[in-house]
RNA sequence: GGGAUCGUAGUUCAGCUUGGUUAGAACGCCGGCCUGUCAAGCCGGAGGUCGCCGGUUCGAUCCCGGUCGGUCCCGCCA
């Protein structure tokens, strides 16, 4: 090219007025006014008006007059101070202008699938279809910087505190327990395979064998599963593991990094202690294990209450073992109408098979519509007084299996804040959910499983439980929640062969089979095994919350669809019959 | 695996409730006019397998079934 750029598109000031500049981009959108012809060039910096004045040079004008939006050029010109009155003040170049007298055509485009100037043009679909075009948006293009700043601050915040940067390795061995692996044939062994990490969980604690007391990695990792709005099958963490520490620790540097990246990135202030809750608790107050502390409306305890009613399916509910729970909603009685609070009942029972929502309004000083004539008036004054209930409140009831009555309301509480507008803007709530269960229960194979990961070591005080009642135990396990996301989480994890052989004991996983999977691990084990821990965090999901975006895809370059396919190039796809003869791979119908 | 929802010019949508002659608008595109705009404006034009397959019907963009794709959710995500 001729005119190579010697500045970009958002850097031109009053400062510049008279200097000649070359600048390269892209046409964001052209004036033509049958004189003068107007173009705003644009790159990743800004954009700059560029004019064009057939009095000037006719052939110039004219040749500017055939350009369309997105066609890419390069023009050298004059920085000029715009006319009194046609300055924009809504851009930042906007008191200047370039006049050209040099223009050269790199490349034209096409007719464009949607506009880049507005990414609501095209619908989500067709953006991915041509996501190169997409990624122009403004948006995206402050998303990815961001991320790519992001990145940056991760780096210097936790190699300041010591820790050393690696890669592991992407070829790894299949450890079916957790996620779905992602699988690779191997062509070199017949009928063997390697898996893409779910996380390079094994590989950080062999590093903390090896000595390398403080690891990092930012890192891709893959899970086979499917997608929601915050889950992509291949997602990066910021991966972490010490040695030598306690929960405490680790909780310090995920505090610090966290802090360090809201201040790089956002300068914003999160507190210099996170509050922490027990996992219990979280459940129990808000019907999740990542609750958004933004606002308040706790889920209230209603089995004493609901004994002194006269409602039978509350009652029937906590004799099979159930629960009953409760949500207060301030002044809103008024807004939930029949067919709200039918909609809303409607909506609980598509998404989490309840059977039913009852409610309560207050009205003056008594209860009224939904299920009050059960109530009796002694029961109704209590609850007024204990619940400091007033005129227009309403109360919503769930009464369930204790699972689905505690995730259900947890859900409601959500759908009621964001209908109340209860959720303030710009506001940043970390919180630390600790203390979760070692084991989950999974009725389908009736065996317990690892909550977190079989890696994950048990509350020192819960070891006797590991016997007795091994779905009580403790693990030394923590989130990080940030406004309700689930942005790190992390364990300390077993060092010992003989804890370790225990838990796979606990997890059914006999020692044949815990050798074929784990081996190299419970072998490393007998050869020193520092005490470590760490936490990852997910990193899509922390650039989701510091872009202020709802959306993974948002935030990844070149994300998936719900169906884990990539719409620009259509992957997956098939492959030649070559390919699979290599591996080893014979497809049956 | 299950549920909900969407699919109509290049694009975003309307039309479908109550099936019927020529499926509209805006943006974009093409042409013309216009010397200070910045979502430029004005005039004109081209552009449609109504996602696909099947059914009902004299007749289907519209009703029904299936299917494919997007999105959101449940399950799943150690």
């Amino acid at each position: 090219m001729r005119l190579k750029r010697t500045m970009t598109c958002g850097e031109l000031t009053v400062d510049n007025v008279n200097q000649e500049v070359n600048l390269n981009g892209w046409i964001a959108t052209n004036r033509d006014h049958g004189g003068v012809i107007f173009l705003d060039l644009r790159d990743r910096y800004g954009k700059t008006q560029v004019t064009f004045n057939p009095d000037i040079d006719a052939e110039l004008a004219a040749n500017a007059r055939r350009l369309g939006m997105e066609d890419v050029i390069a023009v050298r010109g004059i920085v000029q101070l715009r006319p009194d009155g046609n300055v924009n003040p809504n851009m930042p170049t906007g008191s200047i202008e370039v006049v050209v007298s040099e223009l050269e055509v790199l490349n034209e485009s096409q007719p464009l699938p949607f506009l880049v100037s507005d990414r609501e043009s095209g619908s989500e679909d067709l953006r991915l279809e041509y996501r190169y075009l997409e990624l122009r948006t403004a948006e995206l293009q402050n998303f990815m910087a961001l991320r790519a700043k992001t990145y940056g601050s991760a780096r210097s915040r936790l190699t300041a505190e010591g820790f050393l940067e690696f890669e592991t390795p992407v070829l790894m061995k299949s450890t079916p327990e957790g996620a779905r692996d992602y699988l690779v044939p191997s062509r070199i062994h017949k009928g063997k395979f390697y898996a893409l990490p779910q996380s390079p969980q094994t590989y950080k604690q062999l590093l903390m064998i090896s000595g390398f007391d403080k690891y990092f990695q930012i890192v891709k990792c893959f899970r086979d599963e499917d997608l929601r709005a915050d889950r992509q099958p291949e997602f990066t963490q910021i991966d972490i593991e010490m040695s030598f520490v306690d929960q405490s620790d680790v909780l310090g540097v995920a505090t610090r990094l966290a802090r360090g990246m809201f201040k790089d990135i956002l300068d914003y202030d999160l507190p210099e202690i996170f509050p922490t809750m027990k996992y219990k608790d979280a459940m129990e107050m808000y019907g999740s294990d990542k609750p958004d502390i933004r606002f308040d409306l706790p889920l209230v305890e209603f089995a004493d209450y609901a004994q002194k009613t006269e409602f039978g399916i509350f009652k029937d509910n906590l004799a099979a073992g159930g629960r009953v729970k409760a949500l207060v909603l301030k002044n809103a009685a008024d807004k939930y109408s029949r067919k709200a609070t039918d909609g809303l009942t409607e909506w609980l029972r598509t998404y989490y098979g309840l059977k039913g929502l009852a409610f309560v309004k207050m009205e003056q000083n008594a209860f009224s519509a939904g299920i009050s004539k059960f109530f009796p008036e002694a029961l109704q004054a209590e609850l007024i007084k204990d619940l400091h209930l007033e005129h227009n409140d309403i109360l919503f009831f769930v009464s369930d299996t204790e699972a689905r009555t505690l995730q259900s309301l947890g859900a409601l509480r959500l759908e009621l804040a964001k209908r109340e507008n209860l959720i303030p803007e710009g506001v940043i709530k970390p919180l630390f959910v600790v203390d979760f269960p070692l084991l989950d229960w999974d009725e389908d194979s009736q065996r317990f499983i690892a909550m977190h990961h079989p890696f994950t070591a048990p509350n020192p005080d819960d070891l006797e439980l590991m016997q007795s009642a091994p779905g009580s135990v403790r693990a030394q396990a923590y989130d990080l929640v940030i406004n309700g996301y689930e942005v790190a989480g992390g364990s300390i994890r077993i060092h010992t062969r003989e804890m370790q052989s225990r838990m796979f004991e606990l997890i059914g996983m006999d020692e044949a089979e815990a050798q074929a999977r784990f081996g190299f691990l419970l072998k490393a084990f007998k050869y020193g095994a520092p005490p470590h821990g760490g936490i990852a965090f997910g990193f899509d999901r922390l650039i989701m919350l510091l872009a202020g975006t709802e959306n993974i895809r948002d935030v990844i370059a070149f994300p998936k669809t719900t169906s884990a396919s990539s719409l620009m190039d259509e992957a997956p796809s098939i492959v030649d019959e070559q390919q699979l003869k290599e591996l080893h791979i014979k497809l049956v119908e």
